[in-house]
DNA sequence: TGAATATCTGTAAACGCTTACATTCAAGGC
DNA sequence: GCCTTGAATGTAAGCGTTTACAGATATTCA
């Protein structure tokens, strides 16, 4: 099944049925109708493939995330998925598993199907990877770690603006003593994170370098920060965690002592995956819309590909503190 | 950049590079190294566009789920990916939603991109919707809903058997009021773990109708179906969840009206998604491993695609209980 | 009415690869 | 020395589209 069969049927020539498909406007009304009639008859769709091929445009974009498996994730897979199929076009999915190595391979198999652009929404890319991509001049999304450019654009996350709400309220709650447990440092994002936990303790004359744990963006390190923390000779009041997977293992790690939150200690995450609202209590944490972001990445790819780009516009994801269960005030 | 200039370069014909590429055995070793040089030197590889149009082989699977937010698939996704990546294959993804009807749209982008097989991960299928691939041959492993045949394979899970373990340990710790919340009564996969519980009940002679909620699958349904038990004169004292996030929504519901688990109310999910150990207290439930499906369809797939597939091989997907705090004898 | 123009449709050449078939060449058998 | 054989390589025909360009037909206007 073919476009020389379709043509054969509506009595047309192969040209036409190809401009019918691509609604040229330069058809007759009356024959794109009869062509599509035969389409319709015979269950015709053109190959993608065949298309590509000549047209250049394979339709395809490429979609770089950490791991599918980081509950982070799957929303923004999803938001950029359907708007990508919305317009008929297709995601191919590579997972970096926190690897820069790995990325290499992403990027690789993505020029292979010749996509039509990339975003990368994780931050632990090497930039010596992405040449491949501008050498190429293929339209790439950054998250975080990308200069804006003729090919290229960068959707910043206002991290900061979370982790200064995150303090005001415990601030606000009278806590003295507040710690944080840090995500893996050589992350951008996450030095931003401790960053504006350190100004903002500093700027209200509470910082104290005792209450800085390292954690690593997972349950257990979650967990053993919060171990740590505990024994200390003045523990802290208070806990705000990188993100929420490293909430939920000092929730975990705080139950384990027999200590409860609120009551004992006040806690916040980032991020807001699903199942922050689920644990006992719920969990009070800062929202970073992963539909935003998605829907922000694929337009910004969409005007990169399509010429389109507005250099004026803003590409910042705001971050808010969302109260839920586990805060109180001393 | 394409095979003719490899060819000029390694002054042989686009014949020798495709074969050289493609590791066709008839070419001279020497004339390989050659082209492998130039191949090097010109950083080359081939369109897969091209490849496909003219071999027919788009090297690109189909894996059909119902919604990758729903954290039973990411597993399943990632580990099928892998197994794909590994052998140069790619994958398009598709989200039914649980909506049938999408189940056409998912399809129809598949066979848009030629796809060599699909793996329907998902039980909400319209059996007429297969007719697309099954009229093209096109090779196709099921989850539950399939029947095995020269271009398809069905996968079984034995969800029966986890329920089994689960009235058994149940009955064991000594309860006699077992509650069951179920599924989407239209899934076959929840109609399984139903009827297992109910036969499993009648079996001891502890079966009564009044301790059989309805639920969706999700925490909601859950949570509502929980809170209809507890009104109950003679409330439960141990429940079993058709699925992990109803668990998680009773577990919610139970701890509302200021009760215990498993102090009052036992309760087993069904799952083991990766947030079932991180509830309080961690969820004892019943193993299902997505990665062991993933491997096994991909696996499945494959043979199809080969025409090896194997019909005296057994496609059970097995599954367990898995003990850990919720539950406690009376 | 006929030429000029605008609108629509057809012809055929790519796109980058695979592969059937043809060709070349060296080795071996007579 | 010539023919056969087989291995290695080359030639060229597609695969199913899109799209210049050419050609046909309808419309407009002097």
């Amino acid at each position: 099944m073919n476009i020389k069969e379709v043509a054969k049927r509506a009595k047309v020539s192969t040209a036409t049925v190809s401009r019918t498909i691509n609604d040229s406007e330069k058809v007759k009304p009356a024959t794109a109708a009869k062509v599509r009639k035969a389409i319709e008859e015979l269950n015709f769709f053109p190959n993608t493939h065949a298309r590509t091929l000549v047209s250049g445009r394979s339709r395809i974009l490429g979609l770089i995330i950490s791991d599918i498996t980081n509950p982070f994730f799957p929303d923004l897979v999803k938001s950029f998925e359907d708007q990508a199929v919305q317009r008929g076009k297709e995601v191919i999915i590579g997972n970096t598993d926190y690897n820069p190595k790995r990325m290499a391979g992403c990027i690789r198999r993505m020029l292979e199907r010749k996509v039509e652009g990339v975003a990368i929404m994780t931050s632990e890319g090497d930039p010596a990877l992405m040449v491949e991509l501008t050498r190429r001049n293929i339209p790439t999304v950054f998250m975080d770690t990308g200069k804006p450019g003729p090919y290229s654009a960068n959707i910043r996350v206002d991290y900061a603006q979370g982790i200064r709400e995150a303090v005001q309220h415990l601030a606000s709650l009278n806590h003295k003593r507040i710690a944080f447990i840090t995500g893996p440092m050589n992350l951008e994002s996450a030095r931003i994170r401790h960053d504006a936990f350190v100004s903002g303790l500093k700027s209200r004359g509470l910082f104290d370098a005792m209450l800085i744990e390292k954690g690593n963006h997972r349950i257990e390190g979650g967990a053993m920060a919060m171990r740590s923390l505990l024994k200390l000779p003045q523990p802290p009041t208070a806990v705000i965690a990188s993100n929420d997977l490293t909430a939920i293992g000092a929730l975990g790690a705080i139950h384990e002592v027999g200590l409860k939150v609120p009551g004992d200690l006040s806690l916040i995450g980032f991020d807001d995956i699903s199942f922050a609202h689920l644990t006992q209590p719920p969990l009070t944490t800062v929202i970073l819309s992963r539909t935003q972001l998605a829907v922000m990445a694929f337009a910004a790819l969409d005007a990169l590909i399509h010429r389109q780009s507005d250099p004026r516009s803003d590409l910042t994801i705001p971050t808010h503190l969302v109260m839920r269960g586990s805060t109180r005030a001393i």
